[in-house]
RNA sequence: GGGCUCGUAGAUCAGUGGUAGAUCGUCUCCUUCGCAAGGAGAAGGCCUCGGGUUCGAAUCCCGACGAGUCCA
């Protein structure tokens, strides 16, 4: 089993007399140029000096440092790169945000399937850690929000059986060159060589390894150098920190990361890393908050400051424990202290925060309650209590709106709107949320008890109301809550265990991945339904068979467009295809028989189907493009299917989409239909077409390989693998039929398209014409009709409940046709009227008024019974319906004065009310 | 993608299987020069929708639709 030491004895380190050490604190192994040095340099090991201590040749701003370190490796043979949104999961689904610079390239470039766009190359990369939330402010040092300014180079061995294999070949430069190249950059920057560590730390991560090197420079780390070289590989020679063993890959990668903030920070030598980047915002939160410092609490804001840069801290937590130390040995309150200092954590909190969004948003994500958008959500949700804690009243779309400007986004009037409209969805929370608490603390106070944990939870979990409002409520209420120190732990424990499910994976048959490349004829002439191949293989499945040809042009399902369907002809035989798919680069045909190998075939496509499935896929282009134009520019694809009598797409969109907009994005959809504008294809560079289009292009998802197939309809582009109508005119036209929201947040339009959409309408229209029938009127009267007649049956309802309880009070005042008796001291009526139970219940009640036991009975629907009894009688009423009820073979109850009841034995019920002033006299007598 | 909560009068919400309620708002009347306030009264409900269980469902069960919230 090899370690990774041998990896770390460059030549570069060799030539420029470096030294390997150990650091006696830490038991690391680094490089140095200073043979005096001890320690690695870092923390704990060692203390930030650069702090009060602006420690290269010149003071640097963020945009200023970024600059400097792109030029530099622009004279350096690297190409820049402009960077990719923060919202990763546009280009993958393992994670939802970007969290480094080489997230941009997993995982098509760095498996190898899809070129770099540029090699080498360097970029500043936006980057979101949520990890860090809660120590943005409090340490100094962390931000959500940072740039990783990297060089990149994608190296692959050049000893390969199959060069072909990767998308690029050979070597740019490995360990040796990347080393120099860092050397040269911090003598470049003006840091002083002698100075600079390069520690051992080798990288795991996401199934990848290698060897790494941390790079630090008086106390701080300015740098990762990792050389992604290895796979997770039971058999693997390498045995690394994370108990795994690794083994070689066929490509590797220098992934570098440098930290603009830090490197920002460490050119100006403040106490925080954040009045280092934010100067201006930061003073402008200041000021607006009111916080006007003395000369001499400002110092003490400094000296305390540069304390706490000398010491390690790594979490809020160490933060809050530094206070005590540093408070001494200032020779201050540790109170006083903290009430200096957290109000300027909040607002460096909310100048980081402000950024993040401003990545977020001008990324167009959206705001909602799942993916990215809840993140989004969350910071939103934090920095607006984080303002009002500190007394910002700055709007906060403003506040954003001053990040999204300093980064010079486009997009600036949509991110004020998304953020106003989240502001006032979360004013409406904590509305609700504080009426729900006041009431509960009411309840709670009353009992004189505290509000229990348990509830604290579900307010929570299910309202998003924080723990502290409700504590806040509770004392205003005069109750108490105690915030357990596992509070969110708890909240996750309600949530269970995150099962992960496994990919059941249906496992490639190896067979099938070792035939060659299917041709495929699709793409050629769209309007071509038949075709002749040779079926290169049958695979005898559970049902059917999959016959794999040496050419195709039945399309596999992809893109949200369903399979083709269609026969395949022999001589002798015709099988049906049921389905297609692919595996690999190969196509696989799902039929109900076999072809048999070796056989040429004439394959003929559904061509009704397949007309229907591109006239679908079409249009779902020009919907997108449509709403884009009425919804705004942030709208983009979640998902879609396309059918073949209707399609739906999900898009992101923070707003319900009303009928009017609706209408909008119809006429406009149909405006493209009618101008027959031609559908066009192309197959350009993929990263010429990035740099034409934006990653816009993938809506439906990053395609692999060097070139990607781009479709033009209109105005609109979408790189797309799926099969188009030649003219826009092909499809006839586009009818919405509805919108739903899916999840907040995402929109779902569900249309037809061609035929189905003609068809569509007609059914609307039948049913319309129907209830017109109905009505007796024309389809235009229907509406103003139907509003009639609902108010017009709201009516008589309420007439025929005035005329029941006059015709109770008449029943019970005038001649009892029922029959009478009596039952102790009182006077009871048995009566039979075969009406509603509505009326039973107004003619009991009137008879009661009257001092009367009732007991009135109906068979008009079932056999029912209504027993009331008038106060002061000592007559159970739930008792006797139950009695009664029982001998109509059903059930009954209710409180003692007003009870009804009933069965279904309609035929037993006169027996029943014989017997009822027996019942009556018994149940007295109980 | 998953968990949880909710849907009742214009608004906010009670109502845990037995006659649909409260508060605010609205309207009418009284009081007042007028307004605010006060007093008396009234109107206002397909209890989101569709199934099921039951003699009986706002209430229990299933589904749909709508909303909120937490997590990955």
């Amino acid at each position: 089993m090899s370690t990774l030491e041998a990896e770390y004895r460059l030549q570069y380190f060799e030539e420029e007399g470096f030294v390997r050490k150990e650091c006696p604190d830490c038991g690391d192994f680094f490089w140095t140029r200073d043979t005096d040095r001890e320690n690695c340099g870092e923390p704990p090991c060692a203390e930030y000096e650069f702090i009060g201590n602006p420690s290269l040749d010149e003071e640097r701003s963020l945009e200023e440092m970024r600059e400097a370190f792109l030029s530099f490796f622009e004279e350096h043979d690297h190409e820049r790169i402009e960077p990719y949104p923060v919202a990763a999961n546009r280009w993958r689904d393992d994670v939802l945000l970007t969290q480094a610079s080489v997230y941009d390239f997993q995982p098509l470039v760095t498996s190898g399937a899809t070129p770099p766009p540029a090699n080498p190359l360097t970029i500043s990369q936006p980057c979101i850690r949520m990890q860090d939330i809660d120590n943005v402010g409090k340490t100094g040092r962390h931000t959500m929000a940072f740039e990783m300014m990297a060089h990149h180079a994608f190296n692959a061995r050049e000893e390969l059986d199959d060069p072909d294999q990767y998308a690029y070949e050979g070597e740019v430069y490995w360990k040796d060159q990347t080393v120099e190249y860092c050397d040269e950059f911090f003598e470049a920057m003006g840091a002083n060589p002698e100075e600079i560590t390069y520690i051992e730390d080798p990288w795991v991560g996401g199934g990848n390894a290698g060897p790494a090197i941390e790079v630090i420079y008086r106390g701080v780390e300015l740098a990762t150098l990792v050389f992604m070289s290895m796979e997770q590989d039971p058999d693997g020679e390498y045995e690394l920190k994370d108990g795994n063993t690794y083994s070689k890959m066929d490509t590797y990668i220098v992934d570098t990361g440098y930290g603009l903030e830090r490197w920002t920070w460490v050119s100006q030598g403040t106490p925080t890393v954040y009045e280092a980047i934010y100067p201006e915002m930061i003073s402008f939160l200041k000021g607006n908050a009111g916080i006007d410092h003395t000369d001499e609490q400002e110092e003490l804001v400094t000296r305390a400051a540069t304390l706490a840069g000398h010491m390690d801290i790594d979490e809020a937590e160490d933060a809050e424990r530094a206070r005590g130390t540093i408070a001494e040995q200032l020779g201050v309150d540790v109170t006083e202290l903290r009430e200096l200092l957290e109000p300027l954590e909040a607002i460096y909190a909310i100048a980081d925060h402000c950024r993040t969004l401003a990545y977020m948003l001008g990324d167009e994500i959206v705001p909602s309650n799942v993916g990215t958008g809840y993140l989004a959500r969350m910071v939103l949700r934090r920095t607006k209590r984080l303002c009002d804690t500190v007394g910002v009243d700055a709007p906060l779309d403003e506040l954003v709106d001053m990040q999204a400007e300093r980064l010079d986004y486009e997009n600036r009037d949509t991110i004020r709107d998304m953020v106003r409209t989240e502001l006032e969805k979360y004013r409406e929370t904590l509305e609700r949320g504080g009426r729900r608490v006041r009431q509960l603390a009411e309840e709670y106070a009353e009992r004189d008890e505290d509000i229990p944990t348990e509830e604290l939870i579900e307010l929570y979990d299910s309202h998003g109301i924080q723990p502290d409002m409700v504590a806040d409520i509770a004392h205003e209420k005069g109750t108490d809550v105690s915030v357990p120190d596992d509070f969110y732990s708890l909240v996750a424990g309600r949530h269970g265990e995150g099962d992960v499910v496994e990919d059941a994976g249906e496992g490639t048959d190896e067979r099938v991945a070792d035939l060659p490349e299917t041709e495929l004829l699709y793409y050629d002439d769209q309007t071509r339904m038949a075709f002749e191949a040779m079926v290169l293989d049958t695979f005898e499945r559970d049902e059917g068979y999959d016959v794999v040809l040496d050419r195709t042009l039945f399309y596999p399902e992809g893109g949200g467009q369903p399979a083709d369907t269609g026969t395949l002809s022999t001589e002798d035989t015709t099988v049906d295809v049921e389905d297609v798919h692919r595996e690999g680069d190969v196509v696989v045909h799902h039929t109900d028989g076999d072809p048999g190998t070796g056989e040429f075939v004439r394959g003929q496509i559904d061509a009704g189907r397949r007309r229907q499935l591109m006239r679908n896929h079409t249009a779902t282009h020009i919907v997108i493009h449509a709403a884009r134009q009425v919804l705004g520019e942030h709208i983009r694809q979640a998902g879609a299917q396309k059918g073949t009598d209707r399609s739906r797409i999900d898009v992101r969109h923070y707003d319900r989409i009303d009928r009017e907009q609706v209408r909008e994005i119809e006429r406009i959809a149909n405006g493209i239909v009618t101008d027959n504008v031609s559908v066009g294809s192309e197959w350009p560079d993929r990263h010429d077409a990035e740099e034409e289009y934006g990653f816009d292009l993938y809506q439906g998802g990053i395609p692999p390989g060097e070139r990607i197939r781009l479709i033009h309809v209109a105005d609109d582009v979408q790189a797309c693998g799926g099969t188009h109508v030649a003219r826009t005119g092909d499809i006839g036209a586009i009818k919405i039929l509805n919108t739903e929201r899916v999840q907040d947040g995402v929109e779902r339009l569900s249309f037809a398209a061609g035929p189905a959409a003609i068809e569509a309408t007609e059914d609307t229209e039948d049913a319309l014409a129907e209830a017109a029938a109905t009505l007796d009127v024309t389809p235009e009267e229907v509406p103003e009709t139907a509003a009639r007649f609902f108010t017009e049956w709201k009516e008589r309802g309420k007439r025929i409940e005035e005329l029941e309880s006059e015709l109770a009070e008449a029943r019970a005042s005038g001649g009892v046709e029922g029959e009478e008796v009596t039952v102790g001291e009182a006077s009871a009526v048995v009566q039979r009227i075969d009406s509603d139970i509505e009326e039973l219940r107004a003619t009991a009640n009137a008879l009661a008024e009257g001092g009367q036991v009732a007991v009135v009975a109906s068979g008009a629907d079932g056999a029912q019974f209504v027993v009331a009894v008038p106060d002061g009688v000592a007559i159970d009423a739930g008792e006797v319906v139950g009695e009664l009820a029982g001998r109509v073979g059903g059930g009954g109850g209710g409180p003692a004065d007003f009870a009804q009841g009933g069965g279904p034995q309609t035929e037993a019920l006169d027996e029943a009310l014989d017997d009822a002033p027996d019942v009556l006299r018994q149940v007295l007598n109980a």
